[in-house]
DNA sequence: GAATCGACTTGTTGGCATACAC
DNA sequence: GTGTATGCCAACAAGTCGATTC
């Protein structure tokens, strides 16, 4: 037998474990039904499958594409004179490449990033690169450095385009709307689409997340001549801006992009894309989800084929997480250091035989995804345990968790278990399962709708700290919160108040027993009822804030949920789809609040 | 089969418009 | 009308994963 094969089963196993428990339970019990209008939603399927076959059976992923090329950064606007650069204690008129530069660092002066030494290190050695010679041997140290006036000069810009009048703000509105009409659109295959990103990254220092080894060097400005333009070759081709050139006109249907080029640098390439509103987007959302969901249907015998696999091989690699991402290797001294499953290292994890009340737990504690720490603590089966035991023997903490297992190795198994599963559709599947379910359990039908939303928004919550997305406090956070206690207070006082005047109005009405006094009391009553109702949104809000201190709802809402869950659930219960998603998301996801009734299931 | 490349998705952040309180 | 908190959105970094190259 393959032994990557083996390790990769053990993986899948831990996957489940560490997700969530309950799942197991709660899918043995699940029915699955395609749609719950089948006749109708089934033809509509199987049109939009039809269709995509009929397009995609080339690989290409359109036939006409039409754009007007990026917008690109505007050119560079040298300082006024008055405001000066000192070094060593004097003022020194830059030229003005290098003084480019130097506006970059000035105007971070405020952030904790030109404290830093790396970046203070990358940014000097890329900006002595654009001196000239003689501004090349004069200034040698950055501590002699003095951006301040150039600091106070653009805090000074900004402050003055606050102060803006009306007037001139409605104009720049305008002017970028203009700009957004004409370059922010595409035609694709008869549609008119929005583009994604269309303007050009402007020049800048390189601010990478967490410890990044990058940080501070010089993002150099894109000129037409870095830029590959993709379009049809019956299409009007974008023009450059003139007395320039591209880099290349290309008419690839193979793929989705319609401009790109190489930044400096990781040497990655970045590309100008169509809007997630747009049907080349959102089909492929909507594939993402069906996968999710035929793994739904499978899960039950993966389950299966991977415990039997694993009682029958006894020294195995044990492979950890689900919710955890694949994990690519990644080249040292590039990156910042973070890690996936696949890239686990030993000083990752500790293993606790006995733990408070529990036996056998591992702790995890490592930086993932744009350096955020992933902790957590998770009961395993005792084999489970004494295999980590065993693979933890002997290595140093620097090594690698599980040798000889990689995100290609991993895929290609999952790929063997079912046609397009990898890694991050389990996410996609956990996510929206746990979101369905806690929907289920957390809805109570009585509720207001107030109540039902911070159920949403909690059932959102669940997912959100299975995926860990976590947030930062905001720093306004305690204040608005106190603020926010104020006003229930406030209102707890109105509503006494409230009812003390009900209260003299019905003994009123019931001395004078008058039409007059009647209407007295229905307007008390109507008030204190308005007033409760206030109150109790007010708590909610409360309870919803204070609950999501710390939890970012954004990203699992917009990549993991299938959002046919979300309209299904404001279908049946009559809340507004505006109450769940704002504007974008909402175009995002025109697709699914087409196609999604009432007892839609995933 | 490892390394690299290319395309595309996922993720956080900060600036800005807007709603809201006063 | 003005100041401030909040939510939205663009920007752009950092992943995933399949294809290609060495």
């Amino acid at each position: 037998m393959n032994p990557n094969h083996c390790h990769c089963c053990i993986y899948v196993l831990i996957v489940d474990k560490l997700i969530n428990p309950r799942f197991t339970q709660f899918i043995s019990a699940f029915v699955y039904r395609f749609e719950c209008k089948p006749k109708k939603v089934k033809v509509e399927h199987d049109r939009k499958a039809q269709k995509r076959k009929h397009e995609y059976t080339d690989g290409s992923k359109w036939r006409f594409l039409e754009h007007k090329g990026p917008v690109f950064a505007p050119p560079y606007e040298p300082l006024p004179d008055k405001v000066r650069f000192y070094y060593d204690g004097k003022p020194m008129k830059l030229s003005a490449p290098a003084e480019e530069v130097a506006t970059f660092f000035s105007k971070m002066l405020d952030h904790e990033y030109t404290t830093k030494d790396i970046f203070r290190k990358n940014f000097f050695k890329d900006w002595r690169k654009e001196m000239t010679s003689e501004e090349k041997s004069k200034i040698t140290d950055l501590n002699k450095c003095d951006f301040t006036e150039m600091n106070e000069y653009f805090k000074a810009q900004s402050e003055a385009r606050k102060q803006m009048s009306k007037e001139e703000k409605q104009k720049i509105k305008e002017e970028n709307e203009r700009l957004v009409q004409e370059y922010g659109f595409c035609i694709m295959d008869n549609h008119k689409e929005r583009i994604g990103n269309f303007r050009i990254e402007p020049p800048g220092l390189f601010r990478g997340r967490g410890d990044h080894p990058k940080m501070g060097m010089l993002k150099r400005r894109i000129r037409p001549e870095d830029i590959i333009i993709n379009c049809s070759k019956d299409s009007k081709h974008p023009k450059p801006p003139p007395g320039t050139k591209w880099k290349e006109v290309r008419h690839d249907n193979k793929v989705t992009w319609l401009a790109s080029w190489t930044e400096n640098i990781q040497g990655s390439i970045k590309y100008i894309m169509l809007n997630p509103s747009s049907r080349i987007k959102g089909e492929k959302d909507w594939q993402k989800y069906e996968t999710a969901r035929r793994l739904k249907k499978c899960v039950d015998r993966i389950r299966t084929q991977y415990r039997d696999d694993w009682k029958s091989k006894e020294m195995r690699i044990r492979k950890t997480a689900l919710a955890l991402r694949a994990g690519n290797e990644k080249e040292e001294g590039e990156t910042a250091d973070t890690v996936g499953c696949c890239s686990l290292r030993v000083e990752h994890v500790k293993l606790y035989p006995k733990m408070d009340d529990q036996e056998y737990v591992v702790e995890f504690d490592f930086l993932g995804k744009d350096s955020i720490r992933y902790y957590n603590k998770i009961p395993v089966e005792k084999r489970v345990f004494k295999n980590l035991q065993l693979f933890l023997e002997n290595k140093q903490p620097e090594d690698d968790l599980f040798d000889r297992l990689n995100t290609s190795i991993l895929n290609k198994h999952l790929q063997e278990l079912m046609d397009g599963l990898t890694a991050k559709v389990f996410r996609t599947y956990n996510a929206s399962i746990t979101l369905q379910q806690q929907l289920k359990e957390l809805t109570c039908p009585d509720d207001s709708i107030p109540a039902k939303i911070l159920s949403y928004n909690r059932a959102n919550r669940a997912v959100a700290i299975l995926c860990n997305h976590q947030r930062a406090p905001p720093k306004t956070f305690e204040k608005s919160m106190q603020n926010l206690q104020t006003k229930i207070e406030e209102k707890q006082n109105q509503l006494s108040a409230a009812r003390k005047q009900l209260k003299v109005a019905k003994s009123d009405h019931k001395a004078s027993h008058d039409d007059k006094s009647k209407k007295a009391v229905e307007v008390k009553r109507k008030a204190v009822q308005r007033i409760e109702e206030q109150l109790m949104k007010l708590q909610v809000q409360a309870t919803d804030r204070e609950e999501n201190k710390q939890i970012a709802l954004g990203t699992s809402k917009l990549n993991y949920l299938d959002p046919r869950i979300s309209v299904a659930w404001c279908k049946k219960w009559g809340v507004g789809i505006e109450k769940i998603y704002n504007k974008t998301q909402r175009e995002k996801f025109a697709w699914a609040i087409d196609m999604a009734e009432k007892d839609y299931e995933f």
